[in-house]
DNA sequence: CCGAGTGGGTTCTGTTTCAGAACTGTTGAG
DNA sequence: CTCAACAGTTCTGAAACAGAACCCACTCGG
C-alpha cells in the first residue's frame, strides 16, 4: 500500500513542485509580480546566473505560468509576463511571506503585507463559500473526485491544532 | 544583492525557502499533516533516500518546524512531530494543492480539498480583520516596519469582497 | 565603413547538492 | 544464534547550480 488513492493532495503538491519546486521559480515569479519583464533586469533583480535564468523561464513558459511577448522587431526582444496562471501563484508566495513573519527566526524583519486599503496586517484564511466562513488547517479534507460518493476514510488525521511535543518526560 | 527597502517580501520568502526550499521538505510536512511520524514511514511512504531524510528532517528540527521526540528507550528510538510552526505550514500546502487544482495540467487529478463539515470545495483568501472583508492578491501592499509611516498612497484598487484572485492582464 | 553598446541568450568550467544501494548498530523474539 | 525492526551512516555516481566568457543581431555615432 505505497501510494493508495487517498493519497490526499500528494500527487497535486508534486505536480506544482515539478513547475515551480527550484530554488529560483518562485523568486522569479515574484519578481514578475512587481513588474520585472526583461532578461536582464529579472538577472539583476535576483542575482540568478543567465543560463539558470535562460532554462527557468523556457520551463515556466512550457508550463504556462509565463508567456513571451515580443515588444520591439528589428531585431526581435522578448519580455516575459506573467499568465494568469502565474498570477494565480501569489496565494503561494504569501502564505511564504506569512510563515517567515510569524515563524522565521526574526532576523532582518523589515517588511510585512498588508491590505492595502486600510493597513492592517492580512491573514490568509480558508475560505468556505457555502458556509460563508473563515476556518483553520484542521477543518480540511481531502476527497477522491474519482468515487462521487465522498469516501469518509479519507479524513485527515489533523491533529487537532496543538501538535504538542509532549512525550510523557 | 542590493534589495531596496520597496522588496517586498523577498527577503521573507528566501528565508522561508531556506528551511523548506528544497524537493522534499514540503513533501515531509505533509507527511506529517497525516500523521506519518517514524523515520521509515516517511520513508516508504515518500520513496526519499535514507540519507536525505535524514538530513531533511535534522533541518526541519533545527528550524523548529519538527520535534524529535524520543517514543521508546532501550533502543532510544525518536519520533518526528510537526510543531505548531510546522502546521502552520498548511497553507504553503494548500496553496500549492489549489494551484495544481486549478491550472495544472489536468492529468491525474483525483483529490480535491474540501471543507470538511459541508464538502464544498475550499477556496484560500487573504482576510482583513479590520475590514472584515476577503480580497484578492492586488489589493496586497508591502509595508517597510522600520518606517511606521507607511506612504499610504493608494495600490491598485482592491477587488473588495471578493476571494477569486483577479488576474489583471 | 568601423567600433562600441544593448538585449538576450549559449558554452565552457567547476562546486555543491541529490539520489540510491549497501552497510552499521541496538535490541527483543524465537 | 539468527532474525527481524528501526534509525540511521558510508560509500558511490548523477544532477543542479554558479560564474566567467563568448556569440549574435541590431543600433548609433562618426
Amino acid at each position: 500500500m505505497s501510494d493508495g488513492p487517498r493519497d490526499q493532495g500528494g500527487e497535486a503538491i508534486e505536480r506544482t513542485l515539478r513547475v515551480i519546486g527550484d530554488r529560483w521559480s518562485i523568486l522569479i515569479v515574484r519578481a514578475g509580480l512587481r513588474g520585472i519583464r526583461r532578461f536582464d533586469d529579472f538577472c539583476e533583480d535576483l542575482g540568478i546566473a543567465r543560463p539558470i535564468l535562460t532554462e527557468r523561464l523556457r520551463r515556466l513558459v512550457d508550463h504556462g505560468v509565463m508567456t513571451k511577448v515580443p515588444y520591439q522587431r528589428n531585431p526581435v526582444r522578448h519580455e516575459y509576463r506573467l499568465t494568469e496562471a502565474g498570477v494565480a501563484l501569489s496565494p503561494v508566495l504569501v502564505a511564504l511571506v506569512r510563515w517567515s513573519e510569524d515563524h522565521g527566526d526574526g532576523e532582518g524583519q523589515t517588511v510585512s503585507l498588508v491590505h492595502a486599503p486600510c493597513g492592517t496586517e492580512l491573514e490568509q484564511a480558508f475560505w468556505c463559500r457555502t458556509c460563508a466562513t473563515t476556518f483553520g488547517p484542521t477543518a480540511i479534507r481531502g476527497v477522491d473526485r474519482r468515487v462521487p460518493n465522498g469516501t469518509p476514510e479519507a479524513t485527515e488525521d489533523a491533529s487537532e491544532d496543538a501538535p504538542e511535543p509532549e512525550a510523557g518526560h
